[in-house]
RNA sequence: GCGAGUGUAGCUCAGCUGGUAGAGCAUCGGGUUGUGAUCCCGGUGGUCGAGGGUUCAAGUCCCUUCGCUCGCCCCA
């Protein structure tokens, strides 16, 4: 019998499953708060609906396998597949734009890595059906407010962002061919990975001419979005950033958010502004990333849907709160614990547990029969506020004491009383 | 997939050149009747990741395998 879990898989102890709690509570909370509504999908969904979209290197990544009746099935790697058949199913019924989000978890069938394990809780958010900076600015604001309940700010984190529309405007101006452009993305997106040499040699591999590569590089090193726009003759594929940072000035949030040419994104359905969030040394891991993706539905074989939206994952940015020390301290959260210290008062103690329930409090019994330095010090372990004790003596003249566990002061409290709401009225 | 490291009590770890397993914390009990700290005493708990080999003798050496960690590769 194996007790360990399955590879790159996690067991949610009651100290986790707080934390985790407490990350989707923050999630759920910002989404609905900016007008999100939330859905949901199986986890389960075709083989096909992944293999379709990116071909040879995804589907060996996916967590598949048939079922009974030969059916290729796959648990999900990600979400926006799902969200993307959930919308072209329904589309005609909605009205967009749509807000969703969801919480899923997902699964990849890959080697392990720091901040990366084979099943993860990924936030999504998604803008379908408004094209334009305006959904962009949503999504981005939607994600500072995350990350500002979070306890983190913008000395903590920034999202960099760049643009497909950009990036491909630069390796049109060194002569690029468009057909080149997604191998070209995807080694420019090790960038930061790997040395300069290393890197022209790979562009060299993939037949870039030798005078492309410093020219192309030479502009990479471009920080600035009015100086490489002055660079390029075609002012057209910036004029999304330059809004969508107008929007966000306006909107206070301007500080969280840097141009960076080097953002790429692997997938090749981003058409417009892509980003990722990271410490601003990008010392990490992203914390998430995301951009529009106008052409993703179309290619499911519904009509174009302009979208736009994110993934978060729970692992990298709970790693970052508790390198930050951010990751709250929480307890239990008992509010009272009765105690009976003979079994003949079981019945009272499940009595007065169950009227103090109705009235709302968060009520556990303690029926170790032990003696009652240890119950109390448990009681005081799990954060309980008060104790209801239940003695022989005093239930005799109907009677419980009342111990308040932080002032550690106690009273008399007739057993009527205290089921009619005693202890919520104090 | 490659390389390095690691795996001993529930947790964190010690155990030298091979000689039949230890500490701290946690847990349980006690320190005289029904009260949370600290302290003191005691108990439970390990086929030393698994399997094989060498040896009179293996936690310790060798091989295989599994898990974990960190690089590389790959990539959300």
């Amino acid at each position: 019998m194996e007790l360990q879990a399955v590879k790159g898989t996690r067991d949610f102890y009651p100290e986790q499953m707080r934390v985790r709690n407490w990350l989707f509570s923050i999630w759920r909370e910002v989404s609905e708060c900016s007008g999100f509504e939330e859905y949901d999908a199986c986890v389960l969904e075709h083989e096909d609906l992944y293999v379709r979209k990116a071909g040879d290197e995804i589907t060996q990544q996916l967590y598949n396998f048939q079922d009974k009746s030969g059916r290729k099935l796959s648990l999900r790697p990600e979400m926006t597949p799902s969200l993307a058949r959930m919308i072209l199913q329904h589309h005609r019924a909605l009205i967009f734009p749509v807000k969703w989000f969801s919480i899923p978890q997902c699964f990849r069938y890959e080697r392990m890595t720091k901040g990366r394990r084979r099943e993860h809780f990924q936030w999504n958010a998604d803008i379908i059906g408004q094209p334009g900076e305006i959904a962009e600015a949503e999504i981005l604001m939607l994600l500072i407010n995350a990350m500002q309940k979070m306890g983190l700010n913008a000395d903590d984190i920034t999202i960099f962002i760049n643009d497909r529309r950009i990036l491909n405007a630069v390796l049109e101006q060194v002569g690029i061919p468009e057909p080149h452009h997604a191998e070209v993305l995807v080694i420019l997106d090790k960038r930061d990975k790997i040395s300069p040499e290393a890197l022209a040699e790979l562009l060299r591999e993939q037949g870039i001419a030798a005078a492309a590569i410093p020219q192309l590089l030479e502009l990479l090193e471009c920080p600035d979005l009015k100086a490489l726009k002055s660079r390029l003759g075609n002012p057209e594929p910036f004029a999304g950033l330059e809004t969508l940072f107008g929007l966000l000035e306006a909107s206070g949030h301007g500080d969280f958010l840097k141009f960076d040419v080097s953002i790429v994104r692997g997938l090749s359905y981003y058409t417009g502004p892509v980003f990722e969030m990271n410490s601003p040394d990008k010392s990490q891991r992203a914390i998430c990333g995301g951009g529009r993706y106008d052409s993703l539905l179309s290619t499911y074989g519904g009509e174009t849907i302009p979208a736009v939206g994110f993934g978060f994952g729970d692992v990298v940015v709970l790693d970052v709160l508790e390198a930050k020390g951010k990751q709250p301290q929480l307890d239990q959260r008992l509010d009272v614990m009765v105690i009976p210290f003979e079994t003949d008062q079981a019945g009272t103690a499940l009595q007065v547990a169950s009227s103090l329930r109705k009235s709302g409090l968060r009520v556990d019994c303690n029926f170790s029969m032990r003696k009652m330095k240890k119950v109390l010090q448990q009681a005081d372990d799990a954060g309980v506020k008060q104790a209801v004790l239940l003695f022989p003596q005093e239930l005799e003249q109907g009677q419980v004491v009342v111990r308040n566990m932080a002032e550690r002061s106690q009273q008399n409290v007739a057993l009527a009383d205290l089921q009619s709401g005693w202890l919520t009225s104090q």
